[in-house]
DNA sequence: TGCCATT
């Protein structure tokens, strides 16, 4: 309840509250807020930061200042969170953006309020400001879409401040666009509208508008990426064509994987993993996600994010077709900020690594040993198996420390054998016992203890 | 099968 000492505030009961809203009742320690009966701020709203104000002055205080440009959506006076005092600011959003601009030119800097030394601002908050908020990618245009197709199709939705087709060195589009709006109100319209909405001529798939990544997000898309190489299995680098024999050896590892999760009673892991072949085969998709899903590695392994999103291993092992997205509804199920799935929208990773050349996509693994016994050596592997799979495999039986697969360095060809170190002895006996003698394609995996330090070299 | 760390 609005404090209304000398009982001279108007009613606050459900009486006419147009022009003039002193009547609002809603002032207090939270701020002034809009009430039902206020109507929605514009979709191009700006919020506007309000610094220099006398710490004397609250809402109520301020309102008639402000009101002068427009009605207001909200005004909060910033306060300490802990002492509640009030810091010298506020927030005031408009019902309309042009309300903002106005007082933004009217005020800014124009006048000092009673008391201050320095004059008061008005300026688009921070969280309006540079521009991430604002800032969209769009994918799946057509190549033959300019700046200007850009243009057209977004200008409907505000002021468009910028907007950059990306193109390869030799002038050709790669299909996707940067485009910044004025606000993140239009930002988000253009989203709600154009999103999946339609696809353009020459694009594989339907149109994708979604915010632009920010710093923060590529540096998390970048992990998530790390993480779903290590999390699910994922042949994202293999040439697409490899599918038969190389989804057959995953297909069986996951069976092994299945099997030495479910019952770590170990001994032959044969037949429970040709069961589980069955299994695999009559649900290709689903089965490679099972294991990422099912088993929480003993030793509480490293990289084992929330169960990654299905699209991800839909598309990994699937064709660079459009997938389900831009379907209506598929993107309310999984487009829910963080968790992108980058393989059902390639293009949207385009610029992400044309804005950083150098991506470090290898991860940087520090090749460690673990302790005395934590150490397999895997002989047979599969040719086309490298660090990522190797981890993979020997995740669900803890803690993987290091994964290395030895590569000639000539040829560039995998040695088809490997190190795998756990973080305990238990762990990597699980793993012998569970993959040594595996059968992968027509090669078995001689999995053993790593020979210790002293035994190779004898010096 | 081809057998134990990499720079």
């Amino acid at each position: 309840m609005a404090a209304a000492p000398g009982g001279s505030a108007p009613p606050a009961g459900p009486g006419p509250r147009l022009g003039f809203s002193t009547a609002d009742s809603g002032i207090g320690m939270s701020g002034l807020n809009p009430g039902p009966a206020v109507p929605m701020k514009d979709h191009d709203a700006i919020k506007l930061f309000v610094g220099q104000i006398p710490r004397g002055l609250d809402e109520q205080d301020l309102k008639p200042l402000f009101e002068e440009f427009g009605r207001i959506y909200e005004l909060t006076v910033l306060k300490d969170r802990l002492t509640g005092l009030h810091k010298g600011c506020a927030f005031l959003t408009y019902c309309a953006r042009d309300s903002a601009l106005k007082a933004q030119s009217a005020l800014h800097e124009q006048k000092t309020l009673p008391g201050m030394n320095r004059p008061i601002q008005v300026k688009p908050a921070a969280s309006e400001g540079r521009g991430e908020d604002r800032k969209l990618f769009v994918g799946m245009l057509g190549k033959q879409q300019g700046e200007e197709d850009v243009r057209r199709l977004f200008q409907p939705f505000g002021h468009i401040e910028e907007c950059t087709v990306l193109r390869s060195p030799d002038g050709t589009s790669k299909g996707c666009a940067f485009v910044k709006f004025g606000s993140q109100g239009e930002a988000q319209a253009a989203i709600q509208s154009l999103h999946g909405s339609r696809t353009m001529a020459g694009a594989s798939s339907s149109l994708v508008v979604k915010l632009a990544d920010t710093d923060r997000e590529r540096a998390l898309r970048r992990m998530q990426q790390m993480a779903g190489q290590l999390g699910a299995f994922h042949p994202a680098p293999l040439p697409l064509g490899a599918c038969g024999a190389y989804t057959t050896a995953i297909l069986q590892h996951q069976a092994a994987l299945l099997a030495a999760a479910q019952g770590p009673g170990l001994g032959p892991v044969a037949a429970v993993a040709a069961q589980m072949q069955h299994v695999a085969a009559f649900s290709l998709v689903a089965a490679p996600l099972l294991p990422a899903a099912a088993n929480s590695p003993p030793g509480g392994g490293p990289g084992t994010l929330p169960g990654l999103p299905a699209p991800i291993g839909v598309n990994g092992f699937g064709p660079l077709t459009p997938q389900t997205n831009g379907q209506p509804g598929s993107d309310s199920l999984y487009n829910n900020g963080l968790s992108p799935y980058p393989a059902a929208y390639p293009s949207a990773y385009a610029p992400v690594s044309t804005t950083f050349p150098q991506q470090p996509s290898a991860l940087p693994q520090q090749q460690r040993e673990g302790p005395e016994g934590c150490n397999l050596f895997i002989y047979h592997l599969p040719q086309e198996f490298g660090d990522a799979e190797l981890i993979q495999t020997f995740l669900p039986f803890g803690a993987v420390v290091s994964a290395k697969v030895f590569v000639d360095r000539a040829t560039n060809q995998s040695k088809c054998f490997g190190f795998v170190s756990f973080d305990n002895p238990t762990s990597a006996q699980t793993a012998i016992q569970a993959m040594n003698g595996f059968q992968i394609g027509m090669k078995r995996l001689k999995v053993q203890l790593k020979r210790p330090k002293d035994a190779n070299r004898p010096y």
